[in-house]
DNA sequence: AATGAATGAGCGTTCATTCAT
DNA sequence: CATGAATGAACGCTCATTCAT
């Protein structure tokens, strides 16, 4: 686990950009403030990424990774589709939220980019948003989502909502409490696809099994 | 409706830009490149828009007010808040279709600029948005809403899950047919918050109000 | 004496720029700033001067020409060179003091242009400055002065320093009475050049004599 | 005394522009002129000087220095007011005279800059000058002057005399023997300011002792 | 491996000037 | 005659990137 130099090198210029990229803009910020910030010479930021684009599409590898990694450990401890749909919205608002300059990088720089989609760092997160598509997949073979649904809209309204949400987040910097948003935005959305033929509860009544994941995830 | 000879003009360097940001992007466009193309002096530009982000910030001034104006129009015409919201949503994802390169404009550049925030063009669409958290408001009031639902959540789902749908078209070209996804993601919103005390029916049941509008938007 | 309509147009352009290149300098100043100040458009500046250059060098002509008519209407009426050279110095330094603009634009902007040498404006100058010459000449050939004096150099030394003090005033402020260093300065120059053999009195003797003109410039 | 290469390419930057500037005029030169002139980029020119006018003012502080440090020696070495300000006017001449693009620089586009006043060279030039007022100072309290001269007027006679002539130099070309005029200016003026009183004597007797100042200075 | 120094390449912006009305 | 509108022609300046040490 631990890091050679040239690693912690690497890592802060990475973790310095990412500050800098969200604090100033990509566009305006400089390689040279970069630098200067980082303790580290322009050209040494250049032996470790080709281009200042390259910098920036670097920034997302490491903690994408962590959090799908994360992610795909709490969801083998979590049982149904729709409490796992909940720790992924309360792992990714989570996660954002404890790295505000990363979500800002990642909001208003990354997923914006179409040079992003080549990248590897989009490539992990393609495969960690794929966690979602099979929660949702697995819903519905169990009966516990409605068999009409489709899965590509429930999940791109999962990650547009938190996408809105967290880009006015860092954007204006509200709301102020992101997480009281999870329970009312996943509550609302698995009502929307609950399959009541199954289970004509509702998915408000299993409430305490989230509470469970909720308290773990500390 | 006529417009003058400046009007003229400074409509055709508001829509060859918008064109040629969305084609090449903000950044890598050039003022000479879009002087060119619009057939005019890149010092004209100037004459209308003092500098090229303050012309990337005039760019959706009139669309947005368009769509808006269409907004309220409809939604006089429309009974019910279900219905409303629907409207809405098939006004904005339609508006996109039909002008992509706004819509890559928009969805690219603007909504992520902290600069845009503080703009002319930006109140205009604020107002805009409004709209929908009077319809959601209203359907609380009338109890065709749950009582107990977060109007800023709901109104940030829509606008999340266009944003993130339109987002993903104008980048990757997927997917093809917006359209059809307009009415899932209208049933499973108004599935989530709608209030089955006082209607324990569904809203499915209501579609052929929504097909009448929606032909009605032709 | 009266202008035409013409003439009025032209001379409020000539007043305007000559304010407007004194506050804000040549370069910074713009014809659009001189248009708008003068309520004249752009376009119509150019009917009267061909280039922003040409303007500059067509603010001297006229008040020169008054100045230089003053000196020799006035010299005609002085008796004795050392009087005379006082009367001149009087004349330009408070012709200066009388208009600052002018005398900034003068000393700021054309004594150290080269194309300003060709120019309508720099010869009706040089004529003027003849006068001086003229005189020193006189007072020599008079006896009043010594023979072997420099008249060339005794010239520069009285246009030399006023022009020295009167920049030191145009850009500083400083000296605020620039009319108390006309005597000391015309009663050292004069002191230098005085001819010892035919009056072993001193100039200062004579003030009597310098007073009586000053009072009559008023 | 070595200069280090950053000194040396500096230094050449500074000698490039002076000519340009000299040649062309501030304004119509061009970085891109001196860059090229220097065989050096334009942008390492930015490396060094921040603006075109920063350049433009950073092309005193050394030879000024040099001189006025060449001044302060001189001037120890020498007895007597009178020859002190003889010294001081063939060592600005003297100095102007070897480095015309330098004097050009100097008079045509620094002397009348305001923004040159809040510089680091022009501060370097006013203590240089002060060594003047010093002189004269000195030259009342010993009584070789008079007592009631005004020091401020004497100095800006000397160095107005001197701008007069340098700047009509290097605009002209005229007077090409400018050193011929160092002794009648200094003449003149010391006998415009000699104490009668004490000495009666003509500052013309002392002559000799200035001819050897004059022949150690080449 | 690390960097100080150097630069190529380009772009937004400004105005003096012109022209059609 | 007067001008609103249009533009040609430059130029200063910035950085990402490279190179020599």
């Amino acid at each position: 686990m631990s890091l050679n130099k040239i690693e912690i090198r690497k890592k802060k210029i990475i973790n310095t950009a990412t500050k800098v990229f969200a604090q100033r803009g990509f566009n305006e910020a400089t390689i040279s403030e970069i630098a200067k910030e980082a303790k580290i010479s322009e050209a040494s930021i250049y032996e470790y990424f080709s281009t200042k684009e390259g910098l920036l599409f670097s920034i997302p590898a490491e903690s994408s990774q962590t959090l799908f990694d994360t992610m795909a450990f709490h969801l083998k401890l979590i049982q149904g589709a729709a409490n796992k749909l909940r720790a992924i919205v309360f792992l990714f608002i989570d996660s954002y939220r404890k790295n505000p300059d990363f979500a800002a990088v990642l909001m208003l720089y990354l997923k914006h980019n179409k040079k992003f989609l080549d990248t590897e760092g989009h490539i992990a997160i393609k495969a960690g948003i794929k966690q979602i598509t099979r929660v949702i997949d697995q819903g519905i073979e169990t009966g516990e989502f409605k068999e009409d649904i489709n899965p590509y809209l429930i999940r791109s309204m999962i990650l547009g909502t938190i996408e809105h949400l967290v880009t006015n987040w860092v954007m204006t910097g509200n709301p102020e409490n992101l997480e009281e948003l999870i329970d009312p935005l996943i509550d609302t959305i698995i009502q929307g696809i609950w399959n009541t033929k199954n289970d004509p509860g509702h998915w408000s009544l299993q409430r305490p099994v989230k509470r469970q994941v909720s308290s773990s995830e500390k």
